[in-house]
DNA sequence: CCTTCTCCTTGATCGTGATCATGGAAGGCA
DNA sequence: TGCCTTCCATGATCACGATCAAGGAGAAGG
């Protein structure tokens, strides 16, 4: 094979190739096959890995490139007006960051990475070439804007009439869910985000967060120190989430 | 030609090709050469209009087809666990129902009719293969479903840092901008939701929604009658949906 | 090491908007 | 026409969570 030094030579920086990545099954290249990758593959370009508080891109920059992530976890925080930030998204490994700057050609907000973070770079342009050839790309392009804007549709509900307790219920065991799809432990993880995230993303102040967490913590549902999680009730947490207004 | 039967046909019922509507600037199509057009009209199917209350599709359906708006209006209602309704988001001509179907192949919420609505029904397995041979096309489906990420991604800045009086204000603004980029009066118009659609959707009790309008109609921002609204000053109303958090 | 931030926690008070309650207006239907 | 239902307005009270205030814990950097 021709290309061992095209393999071997990405190797050494990072490894990108997507049939060799472990998201694969959960990202853009899910449902195509070796052949197909391999065109996707090279229109992807390598990163060098973002450091804690280094931003991807910031709002208003001009659309280029969607990214996936292969490691770590971004925020998107968009600032409007001379209003406060306002923290739109929260972003884990192979999941799509950037894909609400298509329609207007720009950025609408600033993605700073949480901690050390890889992400695969997709030209946007060049995705959109190959999704003419490859009817399952396009699919899967058309399912990741389908699925972010259904999970719009879960926040909105959630912060429009969910309480201070649900919504960090909510929270809990989304991220639970999203770890335990991704191969890692449902019950302990490590938060990325400062409780001042938290509280941005889900419409409460800190002080509320840091409240809340503690009283989760005297009720057996959760231990907590510091940005260290442990789930020890998920069904309660659960119950918790979607409990009725009857309170 | 030996088409102008069906074209014959299709006028008598009502009128479904892009090409006269007044919507084709704003809609789909937008872009599109005419014999692209022709393309695209050919997969459009026509619907009976719905009367006020009737659904277009109900929440958990198989996902079929995406719907254009060509007259009238909508409103998306999810229903999750044994919980309230949320309403998600109205819909007015031109704008495309069902996009958050693509990825679970069922519809995330039920879409009812606020008054008599015509829609263009779009079945999606067409579409997608259409927009494998129509770069511009698929360049519009990509952007509609951008920018109704980024309506969402402001409906949650609405939603979580917004007091009651921005929201009112907000949705009055918006409200006027979608009339104005669709030829009518921006000043003038009629609301087909009741208060309470209002109010789920932005969060309030009714209640809240009522006293709100009473007080911006005493503050001589806007006159309000039923659901008959003129907007007196949208200047300040754009400054009271915007103003910081320096009340 | 100690200093200096930033991050987190906990307490006390206050305000916005929800909720409860009621009456009136308007629209659908016999 | 008048009945009945849905929709809307307005008043009184209350609670959730924001805000203000202060102190502790942990990390970064000299």
């Amino acid at each position: 094979m021709p290309d061992s030094l095209t393999g071997r030579r990405r190797s050494v920086l990072h490894e990108t190739r997507c049939q060799t990545c472990s998201l694969s099954s959960l990202c853009l290249p899910l449902a195509l096959e070796v052949q197909d990758m391999d065109q996707f593959d090279a229109i992807i370009r390598r990163r060098a890995p973002l450091k804690k508080g280094e931003t991807l891109f910031r709002q208003d920059n001009p659309f280029t490139s969607v990214f996936a992530v292969r490691s770590g976890s971004l925020k998107q925080v968009t600032t409007e007006g001379s209003g406060e930030d306002q923290l739109t998204n929260f972003y884990l490994p192979s999941e799509l960051v950037g894909l609400d700057g298509i329609d207007e050609e720009r950025y609408p907000g600033t993605a700073v990475a949480l901690e050390t973070t890889t992400v695969c770079e997709i030209p946007f342009d060049r995705l959109d070439q190959l999704s003419e050839s490859l009817p399952e790309l396009r699919g899967q392009l058309y399912r990741s804007m389908s699925k972010e804007l259904r999970d719009d549709r879960r926040m909105m509900r959630l912060l429009s009439r969910k309480t201070a307790d649900q919504r960090l219920a909510s929270f809990f065991t989304s991220l639970s869910d999203r770890f335990r799809r991704r191969g890692y432990s449902p019950y302990s993880f490590r938060l990325s985000m400062s409780r001042a995230d938290i509280g941005n993303y889900l419409g409460l102040a800190v002080e509320t967060v840091s409240r809340i967490l503690g009283r989760f913590q005297s009720q057996g549902l959760v231990e907590v120190s510091g940005r260290e999680v442990h789930i020890l009730d998920l069904d309660s947490l659960i119950q918790v989430a979607e409990e009725e207004g009857a309170k």
